[in-house]
RNA sequence: GGCGGGAUACCGAAGCGGUCAAACGGGACUGGCUGUAAACCAGUUGGCUAUGCCUUCGUAGGUUCGAAUCCUACUCCCGCCA
């Protein structure tokens, strides 16, 4: 350590510091009290190169959430520094289906829904991530593991034993549970480590549930005398409840597709003791700086996510709307408008036809639960008639709002 | 290949001949309260031209005055043994 200069160590620990936010671990390469990142970050100074970072993303399901944006936000802060962002799609593991399903094996998607669900993912993911050339070299593992032969594939597996691949907690669970592994599967980590080898890269990011198969990559590294990637590894962030992990099924979720106003008030509506943890993984502001007041804070978060995945103004449009409908319950301005042309009078169909409600059932409760208004006054009438020519707004609870014209 | 267990509404799970549109929990929705689409409290949660009527308990038949509940066949899941 004594013989590296002074400013390199300084600018090493500069980017330490900004890279380790929120970060759940830090594997392989410690040494003199320092994590492999730092050396990684001082090797990369001396020799003036820029760090690899590699990123393995499974276009299986195509449509990302904010959990997913967290380790995105990790490569993005990589890139602001200056180092290369290696996003790597794994269109030839996923036609194979990997056991990462925790307890299911996934089926093989075909050729086209791995390209359409690609596209889809990139869009999303550049959001994120910067399109500068000087930092990007995005790359898909078929190009390598498509060349490999049967025999380089036994070579590849005897470099790895069965011990250790099953000792992977998800393998370990399904064996004693009965569950059953299909072979196919218990390669899949393997290919994900040789993706590493094939990069040549520095770092791995991924998510804690990703440690075992990145540690793979460092092992297949060393193997070929190497000089191995690190692991960093993200937490898992929890979804709107503030209890369980971000997903899709648990719907829970923030995607980066939902409407501004949607995506304001999903932020809106984290319980306050993991709104530091969102702030930490999927922005910039230091977390000293945060308004005192949490729901000043909370709006400053929901500005700055709505500001990400769709602009300015519609960041601001998002929170003055959430102040009047919600703070001030009144309606608000920009509502969506609609004429009915066709022969609908009867509140109930109105209802329907508008989308409000599934059913005139259904309809009909939520009149008799006082959430229907029109033009601000509760109607407790299920008859209730709209005339010809008549504007009006209609609310059915507190967050469907439409301005209707009756032809 | 042999032997057992199971399939119930959005999900999980009771029910095992009538009082079942189907307990209970979760979720979702609405209302109250609130800085909040948080928490908490209360209500709703198959459909309809609605104090009644229609459809639903894996699929198709059958027994019965009457079936989610009994019988038969089929489909699919799961466990144990080989």
């Amino acid at each position: 350590m004594n013989d590296i200069p002074q400013h390199i160590l300084a600018e090493a620990q500069r980017q330490h510091d900004i890279l380790s936010r929120g970060t759940a671990e830090i594997l392989g390469g410690e040494k003199d009290g320092k994590d492999g990142l730092f050396w990684k970050l001082v090797k990369s100074l001396q020799n003036e190169t820029p760090l690899k970072v590699k990123f393995g993303m499974d276009p299986t399901a195509p449509d990302i959430h904010l959990g997913h944006t967290v380790v995105l936000t990790l490569l993005r802060r990589f890139q602001d520094l200056g180092h290369v962002a290696m996003p790597l799609i794994g269109d030839y593991t996923c036609r194979i289906g990997d056991p990462s399903g925790r307890n299911k094996t996934r089926p093989p998607l075909t050729g086209e829904e791995i390209d359409a669900n690609a596209k889809t993912y990139f869009e999303q993911a550049f959001k994120v991530l910067s399109k500068d050339e000087k930092t990007l070299d995005l790359r898909y593992n078929g190009e390598w593991l498509k060349e490999l032969s049967f025999a380089d594939t036994i070579k590849l597996c005897a470099q790895v034993t069965v011990a250790r691949i099953i000792e992977r907690e998800d393998f370990t669970n399904r064996l004693q549970n009965n569950v059953p592994i299909s072979m196919h599967e218990l390669l899949y980590p393997i290919m994900q480590g040789y993706d590493s080898v094939a990069m040549e890269c520095d770092i791995e990011l991924g998510g804690t549930d990703q440690t075992f198969n990145c540690l793979m990559g460092r092992h297949l590294m060393q193997v070929r005398q190497m000089n191995p990637q690190i692991v960093i590894t993200m937490p898992l962030l929890e979804g709107t409840d503030g209890v369980e992990k971000m997903s899709k099924s648990k719907n829970n979720y923030i995607g980066v597709h939902d409407e501004p106003n949607d995506m304001f008030g999903k932020v809106m509506s984290i319980p306050d003791n993991i709104m530091n943890r969102y702030f930490e993984l999927l922005t910039d502001v230091p977390l000293d700086s945060l308004p005192e007041h949490p729901m000043d804070a909370k709006k400053m978060l929901g500005r700055i996510i709505v500001e990400r995945f769709h602009h300015t103004d519609a960041a601001q449009e998002a929170q003055t709307d959430f102040e009047t409908r919600f703070s001030q319950r009144e309606v608000p301005q920009n509502l969506p408008e609609k004429t009915i042309t066709e022969n609908l009078s009867g509140i109930l169909e109105v209802i329907v036809h508008v989308g409000f409600a599934e059913s005139n059932s259904k309809a009909r409760q939520l009149i008799k639960q006082n959430a229907v208004k029109v033009d601000g006054t509760t109607i407790n009438d299920h008859t209730h008639e709209f005339q010809s020519g008549q504007t009006c707004v209609l609310q059915v609870g507190r967050r469907q709002m439409m301005r209707l014209t009756f032809a």
